[in-house]
DNA sequence: ATTAATGTTCAGAA
DNA sequence: TTTCTGAACATTAA
């Protein structure tokens, strides 16, 4: 489930413990489940990292970049279930790739957990580092996003606005949660087509986007009722408690208390949304 | 036994 | 060209 303010979240936990650090091993976990997709194998990351410092964390889009004194950078792609840690795995199973550090202090290690197997662990170049962080293959970060940006990329589709914020290519970080949080907020229509939407919308469209994912963020994400989602620490975020409608279909609406949130599906996945305050329109 | 779940990426069709 | 659909990845819980 990471999304951005998820992904961020692993950033900052685990941002100070292994900055300026000296990475002494990679190894894989041995646990019983499936290779995770991990480029290129072992020995080369080893030759190509071990002994050098961590250069940064950062975060591109739903991705943790780690970058080395070197040059290259390890690009974490949690997917649906992936976490990064510091310590204390939900289960042993599910460890795939470990990181050590040099000299002790409180946390030597990075883990990367997953239980469903779905995420990737990528060493990438410096060019190849260079073309993740341009525009292309993902869009702007959508905390970076002002209105211009969302009336410029609003206008490359007619599809429904709900579908467009989950395309990375477009806007880089939402997911399908925060994307119906976002849509309520800014009190648009799921399916106003993106093309469609008019200046004060693009307005209010920019200001719910940074309100939901920086409060997000202060809340270290949203920890659904599968608990899977962790921060570093292995603790549950608190923004679920925050949602105003997804997974609250059939609770009456918080911010109007007249209607009923409904669920529809749009593009294969759950949309939320209050038929009041989020009234679709006919034409422009 | 069936269904759905937060993400990404591909092929192929409309 | 754009958009949509389904499948694939693997696991778990209802």
């Amino acid at each position: 489930m990471p999304e951005l303010p998820e992904v961020e979240t692993m950033v900052r936990g685990i941002r100070s413990h292994i900055e300026g650090r000296k990475l002494v091993a990679v190894e894989r976990c041995p646990c019983k489940c499936r290779p995770l997709l991990l480029e290129p194998k072992l020995p080369a990351i080893r030759r190509r990292t071990l002994g050098q410092a961590v250069q940064s964390v950062t975060r591109r889009a739903k991705r943790v970049v780690i970058e080395m004194t070197g040059g290259d950078a390890f690009v974490i792609e949690p997917r649906m279930t992936g976490l990064v840690l510091l310590s204390d795995p939900p289960d042993v199973e599910h460890l795939r790739i470990v990181w050590r550090f040099e000299g002790v202090q409180a946390f030597n290690a990075v883990w990367f957990w997953d239980r469903r197997g779905l995420g990737t662990v990528r060493l990438l170049n410096s060019e190849e580092l260079a073309a993740l962080r341009d525009l292309g293959q993902l869009g702007r970060d959508a905390l970076d996003m002002t209105a211009d940006d969302w009336r410029e990329v609003c206008q490359k589709t007619r599809r429904p606005i709900k579908v467009a914020l989950l395309d990375q290519k477009l806007v880089a970080g939402i997911g399908n949660l925060y994307a119906s949080e976002i849509l309520h907020r800014a009190k648009i229509s799921p399916f106003q087509p993106a093309e469609d939407l008019r200046p004060a919308e693009l307005r209010r469209l920019a200001t719910a986007v940074r309100e939901v994912l920086e409060d997000a963020i202060r809340n270290e994400g949203s920890t659904l009722g599968d608990g899977t989602y962790r921060n570093a620490l292995n603790e549950s975020g608190s923004y679920q408690n925050a949602h105003r409608v997804y997974a609250r279909h059939d609770e009456r609406c918080p911010t109007c208390q007249r209607e009923t949130i409904l669920r529809t599906v749009q593009a294969q996945r759950s949309t939320f949304y209050c038929p009041n305050c989020q009234q679709q329109r006919m034409i422009r």
